[in-house]
DNA sequence: AATGAATGAGGGTTCATTCAT
DNA sequence: GATGAATGAACCCTCATTCAT
């Protein structure tokens, strides 16, 4: 059984890895489901036993993408260590920031699909509870406003940082950091 | 002659009304360009005439309908009678935010295909000269400095407000409104 | 498993049916692969499962319709019991000439499309090995020389006939036979 | 009005120049109207005062060039210095495969385009009496026999030169000339 | 006579999805 | 559960031809 169990899960994997690979190198709407399967070595109809279509998958991946990304930072920044909520907030998105500087396609593929929504969808089932972390950073203890800060930090960044990473257009990544991150410390600083 | 040009632009600006209704009633990828034509009775030859394809129009379309949007927030805001530049800035954010607020459709177009650099490209040709105007507004003489500052707050409203006003979420736009334009004000303050 | 096997060869043979009656009938040009997969029953996709256009099939078929001829005239001319070249050769042409006589739509559509490359490699894979039977009959060993023959023959006769039989012109099949096979004679007997 | 007529001339020559060029460079059904038109400065409409369609230009494309193939070979090669009809025959053919191997394009769509028929008509309206010609050469009264033998040599010509001139296949045309020259001289020497 | 904008049927091809094996 | 042949609607685009100017 748990062998059968494990091999499910192994073939879903290597369709989420392989559909990763396709869409974030030939992009998502030049990626068939054709493509996906040959090169992930199943059959056609074996992927639809695995996800009701082609956007329930980019779905998914957005959402373990960006999640991947969070755990990343939570565990490899040195927030922990900083002194005020604004440099915690900082060092947390400096590892992002980092992370996604080095993998243009990946922000290419996220960027562009992920929304708020699921975001917290994705987040919901995770190990870390993320709400709880930011909440002892910010020092926010009403949920509806720490969402409201997170929300408008994360769409800041993630929309501003498209273009200066991707085109270095208007200025690029180093040149806007410190401009951004000045911004960042007074969202963090004034309360919803 | 000057009919048969007359009639040309006519069959222009035909196609490209009906290809905005249909985008933002079915979307783009739902949209065919046989439904454009027929929708505008042409012959389906005719579009390519106008457009190499449909990805062509959308960004004619894109590009047109935000430097509309900031045509009639330049012109229709009271922002000269404003004192600060943060004031004058907001008033105009507030009359484009009212515009996007009553064309939820638009605002889907335009928020999930603008890019900073269409944004330029589209104000480029204008008559109203959006870079001179921001630079009075915000006092700053340095071009790239300028450009940084409006792309910040561009994408700032943009990506924050699409979710804010389509889903009401994490809140609804009458309450993100003062929480934004605090932030706004802080961005208007401190130079990149 | 051999049934979907022969599932899928039926599935080619009656494509290759359908569109052999369609191109001798309405002509190449004038055959759209939706009139070719109507005809047979099928999906349009079905037919690219097959072919990869419209003109592999064309190739396709040219081929298999010239080995047919030939090997129908090797079967059934009774070129074996001649005694010299010459009648063995004009055995072989004159069950040819017969067939197409009796298919001038055959003809037409084999005339217009058989080029040498294709013809060589039509009967490559063939279970008749043609180099040696015409080796026999013209006692020619090098394949070089014989291949010249063969060539010039096959030219002649494809290329005159085409007009004599379709169009009685310059003169009729019959009429234009003894002369024929009077140069085929010359052309026997001398070597390249 | 001579003007006029001189005018509209040179329209029509315009129009086959350019097209003979597209039919050759990029082949006959990759060039369209639109392509002749514009090459040739002209517009979409002109094109139809002068052609009933494509294929009508063809023909005449056809009829045009094989003229001028055999205008050039009764005016430049020293046939008429040559003492048996089959010399005669010979320097005639030696002179159009001279120029049609400096002229592979020119001699793959002729090939492919004309017939019997078209050629008939070619020459039927031309300043040079090529059946009064060929009546001399070869010494045969009889219009239809003298068409059987000219139709064969043409057709034998015409179908072994193509792959050999442009394929060098199944031997180049230096290897193939002396053969196939021993064959029209068997040819020209019976009568039908 | 000349123009070229407009036409629209028809082309070949793709691909998400189904389902018999 | 896995397969992959079959489907067929839908796609974008071409281009010979017409006709108002």
């Amino acid at each position: 059984m748990g062998k059968v169990e494990e091999n499910k899960q192994q073939k879903k994997t290597r369709l989420m890895d392989t559909a990763f690979y396709l869409f974030t190198t030939k992009g998502f709407a030049r990626t068939t489901i054709a493509d996906i399967v040959h090169e992930a070595d199943l059959a056609k109809g074996t992927f639809y036993l695995y996800f009701r279509d082609k956007y329930e998958l980019q779905e998914r991946l957005v959402a373990w993408k960006s999640e991947e990304l969070f755990n990343h930072a939570i565990a490899f920044s040195n927030y922990q260590e900083k002194e005020t909520p604004a440099d915690k907030v900082l060092a947390i998105i400096d590892d992002i920031l980092d992370q996604v500087s080095k993998q243009p396609n990946l922000l290419r593929f996220i960027n562009k699909n992920l929304s708020w929504g699921l975001f917290l969808r994705a987040v919901e089932h995770v190990r870390i509870d993320f709400t709880k972390i930011f909440q002892e950073i910010l020092g926010i203890e009403d949920i509806k406003k720490l969402e409201v800060v997170v929300y408008t930090i994360i769409e800041l960044v993630s929309s501003t940082c498209h273009s200066v990473i991707l085109e270095q257009d208007p200025v690029d990544i180093e040149q806007y950091k410190p401009y951004l991150y000045q911004i960042i410390r007074g969202i963090v600083e004034i309360q919803p």
